[in-house]
DNA sequence: CAGTGGTCTAGACCACTAT
DNA sequence: TAGTGGTCTAGACCACTGA
């Protein structure tokens, strides 16, 4: 029996893991038909709409898709989209096994220049707050950051700011209004010579050097901030497909 | 009225969006709940299920969440999560509005040497099929592509390779086995005298290099690649938070 | 305890597809 | 016309939260 009706595993979640099991296994092959939901139903002794819920799940997952009038079809895996997700640094680091920590290189409030001003949208000379801090794994730098906010509320630079460097809670401390979006930008470059002696290698190492700038709710500016990560330390490794839990190992 | 029972949009979608423009525009903030389901099906004269329906497409999109128990709650948007998205680099180099073109270098049949036999999973001097090739906008250069596969069935080069150059392509054509899953590294890197003359770039520019690795079922790799992107032609633009739609133009 | 979201049912009508 | 998925209803019971 595929399906337990008294277990504490919901019914549908139950269907979800039977059919998409049958999916990777290669039991159902890429444009192959499912069942139609009626005959799912009466199959397992359940309601139409459980069976729905079972393959919306699987339609979201990509697995599948549906065609009204027609029925639900095994989806082909797409293999080309490229989708990069950099969730956290730190917990990256950690996953690799090794050990994070964020040395704080210096932290002052200064007048803006033109392209500072240009940046975050404001008077040149007008006072902002500056971040730079280095990132270690294993006591080895793999990134430096510049981080630059708006000095509105006059505060002091705060312990909080430290324990969450992100530059989202900089503008969130900082700024009258709370982020609402950000926009990144990932590039490949060479380090300058600040960058350099920062991360302790030769000026021109390549190096993914990504952007970030965060807005209110109004599309104001409210931080912008710029990540160097060295090129021959950090990686971005995405999986596409449908064999994916055993690929995580490796 | 916000529900229009008799209009051709379902109603779930129109409670969906209306709850949606509350939320970016900023009248329901980050942590204020929102009414209860019965609330909201008693306000519009709808089924509970029906509200639920919009409920659960707003937490699909990260707009709200739910706590069993307690109530539905906007969330915070998350602005330091980056999800780099390369669908399609054609698509991309056309949607900024430039003519993308693919140019083949060269075509052929050669035998593994050490590396490439490592890398395929497959014997020295086994056979493969090597591509070469070029990708320009506006007629210019922008990423240079290399590309191997087992040669298994003895089949010519054909044109539909030319005219879907990916690697899954590639792989699903001269393999026995579908693709199933794959792997890309992204890191930053240098041009090797060939990717530079290719690119028609100074040796040692800074670049995006990814690599490729195609996997059917079993994992066993299926084809492998390397892509070179300049660094000066090239970005990945990472938007997050809330009011997203309008910020696609800038 | 009353109220919440999570699951599930057994129907119903619809638009679409193929024959 | 028969069969499909898409939408919707009006109930029901549950586990969990907070007072």
């Amino acid at each position: 029996m595929i399906i337990d009706k008294h277990s504490v595993i919901p019914i549908y979640y139950q269907l979800f893991k039977y059919l998409e099991k049958e999916i990777r296994g290669g039991h159902l092959k890429p444009g192959d038909a499912l069942p139609t939901e009626a005959e799912l139903a009466a199959a397992h002794g359940i309601s139409r709409m459980t069976v729905r819920r079972a393959i919306s799940e699987l339609a979201a997952a990509d697995l599948i898709y549906t065609q009204k009038g027609k029925g639900t079809f095994v989806a082909k895996p797409k293999l080309d989209n490229v989708v990069f997700d950099l969730r956290n640094f730190y917990d990256e680091i950690r996953q690799k096994g090794m050990t994070p920590h964020a040395k704080l290189l210096e932290a002052k409030v200064i007048r803006a220049d033109e392209q500072l001003a240009k940046r975050l949208g404001i008077a040149v000379n007008a006072r902002c707050i500056f971040f730079r801090m280095v990132t270690l794994a294993n006591g080895e730098p793999v990134a430096y950051e510049e981080k630059y906010t708006i000095y509105r509320k006059r505060l002091p630079i705060l312990e909080s700011e430290l324990k969450d460097p992100s530059l989202s809670n900089l503008a969130a401390v900082h700024s009258n209004m709370p982020p609402a979006s950000s926009k990144k930008v990932l590039m490949a470059s060479k380090t300058n010579e600040e960058e350099s002696s920062a991360l302790g290698v030769a000026p021109g190492t390549p190096v993914l050097l990504m952007l970030q700038t965060v807005y209110d709710q109004d599309r104001r500016v409210l931080a912008w901030g710029k990540s160097v990560y060295r090129g021959d330390r950090t990686k971005l490794i995405s999986y596409d497909g449908w064999n994916l839990e055993e690929m995580q190992g490796s």
